[in-house]
DNA sequence: ACCTGAACACCGTTCAAGT
DNA sequence: ACCTGAACACCGTTCAAGT
């Protein structure tokens, strides 16, 4: 360990490094652990060091984007579109459950980085080989929204606070407490009532992976509904 | 507006009112600006007075989300399932437009404030009333997903932008640099293709409530089919 | 020309000293 | 007992002094 921070100072600095470095750190301690002073420490740097390489703490975000972005796996071809997008998607998915703080990070960014734009291109790209028309491609890439890039902003998310500090044992979270299903009784109803592991006998946790999988398709079988249909937008005034 | 704040001032500080100023703060200088000490010298008071109504930040934040949440219209009754859940959804949605820094802050916390709960519980009771089993009630929880407040985190949102210094005008973005149609041809022909406004000629914004109306029913057509089809999630394990 | 320590202008929060 | 100024442990980033 030591060993290996020591073979690393020996290597020279590049934007390359330091985005990778940023990525291992906010992986292993956290997103909110990544400050310009704690990635020096880690490349065994002074931080002022960081700024050849990187304008601002900004673009050291959108840089490790890109680099999380840049794994997804190129689109299968040759093959029906609903199951190009839904590989794509659930390909998407995998590289980012690896940076449990990605999501919140692209939606925090503006968006406009370069690996994001040429990813939505290709989807875009899918889509259009698969015959939608422009318009039809527009409102289904704004419908996808973030599940585009595999994944969806639960309202209820154990895993997230999970993935915040090391993230050793994803436990599963405790029991609901009776005053729960007191005051909010429809939500302590449907809470145990789903597919999911029943390795826990009471707070069972939900199937992430269920319940992102159940979302996707009932949007693609949606969209294929209104590719078939030939559907498109009225356009405003003319 | 000098002599609200020394109005301000004399009234004694009290839970509420730092969450409504701290909302307020957020609305007019954006969430990056909300610091507990703007925040108090807002409320012309010592940061540490602030302390005594609010445990720390991340309550302060808790707390201006069960502020807004809290204003989204009740529920209707004795209409459809499908309708109530839209108007819900709709009033939710124009609520959090007054307050463009909410769904990332909603996002950012981990999730279970009392007014959030209460608000999806009594969605849920909704859905229960439409006659959804709480199976399938709970993975259409699921799929809703973040909109069922109102918002869908958008991969090319120009708004969110506008939102957040003190947004004056909504300026229309920029029209699209042409190295970015060279480099992006697919996204480039999309761009247009849609139902907006069409005041601007070239660089048109996306019709925002168009695409999440649009997102909407076609999630709601597929909850529904799936209810009408009795529809229910395998068992794992038994 | 390059590198970097110190400094600046901020944070959230603790704590002890003042009333 | 309450209130609050100063202080602590951090930030991102600027800037000027050192090589």
């Amino acid at each position: 360990m030591a060993e290996q921070a020591e073979t690393l100072r020996r290597t020279p600095l590049s934007r390359d490094r330091v985005l990778r470095a940023a990525v291992a750190l906010a992986d292993e301690a956290g997103i909110e652990s990544l400050s310009m002073r704690n990635l020096a420490q880690d490349l065994g740097v002074v931080p002022m060091a960081l700024y050849k390489h990187v304008a601002n703490k900004d673009e050291l975000l959108d840089g490790m984007i890109d680099v999380i972005v840049g794994q997804i796996d190129p689109p299968a071809s040759d093959i029906h579109w609903k199951d190009a997008i839904r590989r794509r998607v659930l390909s998407a998915r995998e590289v980012l459950r690896r940076h449990p703080w990605a999501p919140l990070a692209i939606e925090s960014r503006t968006m406009a980085t370069p690996a994001v734009l040429a990813y939505l291109d290709s989807v875009v790209a899918t889509f259009k080989a698969g015959g939608f028309s422009a318009n039809l491609a527009h409102h289904v890439m704004h419908t996808m929204g973030s599940r585009v890039l595999g994944f969806s902003q639960e309202l209820f998310d154990a895993s997230r606070q999970a993935g915040r500090s090391g993230a050793t044992t994803p436990e599963p979270p405790a029991a609901l407490p009776p005053e729960f299903a007191a005051r909010f009784p429809h939500l302590a109803e449907i809470a145990g009532a789903a597919s999911h592991d029943d390795q826990s006998i009471v707070g069972e946790g939900c199937d992430d992976q269920f319940e992102f999988e159940f979302a996707l398709d009932l949007l693609l079988d949606g969209i294929e509904r209104l590719h078939q249909r030939g559907w498109t937008s009225p356009r405003r005034n003319g």
